[in-house]
DNA sequence: CTGTTAGCGCGTTCAA
DNA sequence: TTGAACGCGCTAACAG
């Protein structure tokens, strides 16, 4: 309620004194800081961050847009994004996309109006095809960092952080077919589009290298969700020739997958093997422990939420992602095919 | 970068009528609405939020408190607090408290300075011991909801929407009960405080309702997590006298007994029963299957956001916590005890 | 229905 | 080292 004028007259200075106490503490005489303080306690003053953020022309917020809260591989990614940012003194306020259900007005708005220094896009990218466009001139948003996902066209020109994905799913195909797996299937998030699309190119490159098949009844598309993981592994299972393993876009769908499998009488690894991504916690837990790739979550989102500050603190960064490493877990959930 | 200054030159209007074409735009004529809409074409105008805020003194913000980001249940909430905050035109500022690890001072600026119009408290309470405690006047916080989580003393005084705990966990002890359970251990979330404290305490009703034994060898105290779960459960499968049934303060938990008892080479349910709370979307795919307390997680969040937004417009609000109803998922994770 | 005027609370000149 | 004065962009109050 009390302002700094009240405060200002209480301690017998002018405002200009009090906020400079606020901001540059050192510039006052000892004795003046002393009256502030005490006057500062005895009007109960408290800063009135509108009027401060509105002065200063920023809101020391930055805006994180993800498909969905309580997905537990980006909780990772955001504590890292939370340590830096607290660090930094930003506030955090998110945008939870109900993958991508929310319609992109919704948030051009907030974009273009100052309510955020710096916006990160965590395994997001579409919400923005409109929201740019639909802006008269580029320049006008804020610094843009995207987080955990490939570039697809449309944000390819912002800095990045993530994994590389084409070559953990290399890694992920190479190991399965290792094992002496003949019909490997894959089920995605998305086809085509970012993450997803960057984990399929990888499972084929894979696979054409050691000529095996990748016909269209291998692969198939959903949401990355356990619904959409059990859906697709149902439809791979009812087939005549059904494959003896199967590559997931996370780890959601490839617990979605272990369920429908043991559920339709079959074993994991025995008759099919599971191998996900993200190593989220319940990969290490599930019945059998999965096979996964793993990605350090904490560093991907410290290192993007440095970034993000470096942009807003005005330095140039060129949109080379930055890659940081994965690491093939190999658990019980993949062995060799049976020999029948 | 252009104002409402820029856009009324263009269009050859005031200011006013500017603003009243952003807030009010019925008031105006066509004609001039026309005019202004060309302006702010010809401009690139875009609101500063900043300002705006600054000068209706207030942020159109709420905060929402909780634990951790990336937990399935309070995903769910949380979708329900977005859908009503949209509706409202309420964006949402999350502080993860990182399971309470966060210092209560890193949050009590933000909640007197007006930059929330309100705050959630979701499944939180000791973040605001200090801060409230540490203003002067308590009239100067912005209205507060508790969500999912018992009254403790420091938060008794803010109205609530949550399940009712005490009732939800004697539901679950008397399915362990009737099955025939004797030794039935409870593990739990920072015992004797909140959700928690009233689960343990149902938990407790329910024993000592059927003369069964609740000595402290059944009772042990830890944090919501996976690896808590497998810690205590580990502790409980080596003691003298096995329980045969475990009730977990949430599916987390009980997720990480399952799999510890497997662990050790013992079956569920036929040696152990679990049941958790929350019914997370990994507990119907869980071997086996868990049965569990499910919670309304949308419509929870729904209702807070609903109570917020109602003192926020200025109801008075009693703070009689809303109940919505649990209800009692019996999967496969329970069983009657094996007679040896 | 529209224009004029004033000021929200703060940070930042510029002088003293 | 401190104070006086101004203005950020917007909206509310009051006239017209």
């Amino acid at each position: 309620m009390s302002s700094v004028k009240a405060v200002a007259k209480e301690a017998g200075v002018s405002t200009a004194t009090v906020s400079r106490f606020l901001n540059t503490p050192e510039l006052l005489t000892e004795k003046t800081r002393i009256k502030v303080t005490a006057a500062i306690k005895a009007t109960g003053y408290s800063m009135n961050s509108l009027a401060r953020n509105f002065r200063r022309g920023k809101s020391n917020t930055i805006v994180v847009v993800m498909p969905s809260i309580g997905v537990p591989h980006f909780g990772s990614v955001m504590k890292g994004i939370e340590t830096v940012a607290s660090e930094k003194g930003f506030s955090i306020m998110i945008i939870d996309t109900q993958f991508n259900t929310l319609p992109a007005d919704k948030m051009a708005g907030m974009f273009f109006s100052n309510q955020a220094d710096g916006i990160i896009l965590l395994g997001s990218s579409s919400p923005f095809k409109h929201a740019l466009s639909h802006a008269s001139s580029p320049e006008k948003h804020p610094p843009i960092i995207v987080s955990c996902e490939n570039a697809t066209p449309e944000i390819i020109d912002f800095p990045s952080v993530r994994i590389d994905n084409r070559a953990a799913s290399i890694a992920a195909t190479n190991h399965l077919i290792s094992l002496g797996h003949i019909r490997v299937a894959f089920i995605s998030g998305s086809l085509s589009t970012g993450v997803s699309g960057e984990r399929e190119s990888g499972y084929r490159l894979a696979m054409n290298e050691h000529n095996l098949d990748t016909c269209e009844d291998l692969i198939s598309d959903g949401n990355l969700t356990i619904e959409d993981g059990r859906r697709l592994t149902r439809r791979l299972l009812n087939q005549n020739q059904r494959p003896t393993a199967i590559l997931c876009a996370n780890d959601e769908m490839a617990l979605g997958a272990i369920y429908e499998i043991k559920n339709y009488g079959l074993k994991v690894p025995e008759d099919v093997s599971v191998i996900g991504f993200d190593d989220i916690r319940y990969a290490e837990i599930s019945d059998p422990p999965l096979t996964t790739i793993a990605q350090p979550g904490e560093e991907i989102g410290e290192k993007t939420m440095y970034q993000l500050c470096n942009v807003i603190e005005g330095s140039k960064i060129d949109s080379t992602p930055v890659i940081v490493p994965h690491q093939l877990i190999i658990r019980s959930s993949t062995a060799a095919p049976q020999t029948k």
